[in-house]
DNA sequence: CTTCTTGCAAACCCTTTGCATCCTG
DNA sequence: CAGGATGCAAAGGGTTTGCAAGAAG
């Protein structure tokens, strides 16, 4: 809890910003979610803890969070923004019935890429795979 | 011509759907984009041949088209719906400086996964790759 | 003729912004 | 204290919907 309290303070200070009440907060609240949650979704833990805390907090800090890399923005599948909470390397699979988003392990997909020049002179930072299929769920209620 | 008004016919009647004098020039608009046109940028160019069209039907259209699957929706980075205009087998480079999206070829990017069933039993339609990093432009702009 | 489709405007959802107040450094 | 952060409400994009009038089959 020391420990947690301290790395965020220092994160703050990186990046040149205000150790709020309301920051701290939400940086717990994410850091405790999975999958990817939406801005909704978080602003409805964190307004448990902070019941006067506004959307629009939520909205400036996960922004700020995203541009100061603490978390990573999510190739969005969903309608609105999301975070990825998952800290391994891994990719998506997204079913095209349900649109449900499901974390594979970057292992587990088993790909063999890797170049980091592509045409155009494009400098590739990392790839990131959406594996487009059928969930399970999806699979019995059709059959 | 008279071979592209036929085909969208058929399009049609395989789908169960009317063929309207908007619902062909916005396909026959559509097919001649290249890209990853937004809604508005395909209203733009349809309203030029039929003025009274409105934003909503092709909307509408977009929607039916993409449940037809005359056209697919691609993932969207972009912050509106997107529709592939590229037949070819492909995925895409994002830059991670100005979100511009480039197309590259299957081939052209070389990777090889291909498994037909993941993990919780998800089955596999298709992947679908998005390369993230910084395109030729941002490199000069950022030198 | 009946049903499906269009166009228009209002409604909606998600997100951003302006501004006065409050808090951190 | 000064500048940044918050909360609120209003504004903004993108998209959808309800409905009357108009085409398609």
């Amino acid at each position: 809890m020391v420990n947690e309290s301290k790395s965020f303070r220092e994160i703050c200070q990186e990046n040149g910003i205000a150790v709020t009440h309301q920051r701290q907060v939400l940086y717990e609240v994410m850091k405790s979610m999975h999958g990817h949650p939406s801005p909704e979704e978080v602003y409805a833990r964190v307004k448990k803890k902070v019941p006067a805390i506004s959307l629009a907090t939520v909205y400036k800090n996960i922004h700020l969070f995203v541009e100061s890399g603490v978390f990573r923005k999510m190739s969005m599948h969903h309608g609105s923004v999301r975070v990825e909470m998952n800290d391994e390397p891994h990719h998506h699979m997204v079913c095209s019935k349900c649109s449900a988003i499901t974390d594979i392990g970057e292992k587990e997909l088993g790909l063999v890429p890797k170049r980091n020049r592509l045409a155009d002179g494009f400098l590739v930072e990392r790839y990131s795979v959406d594996v487009i299929g059928v969930c399970a769920k999806c699979q019995m209620a059709s059959t």
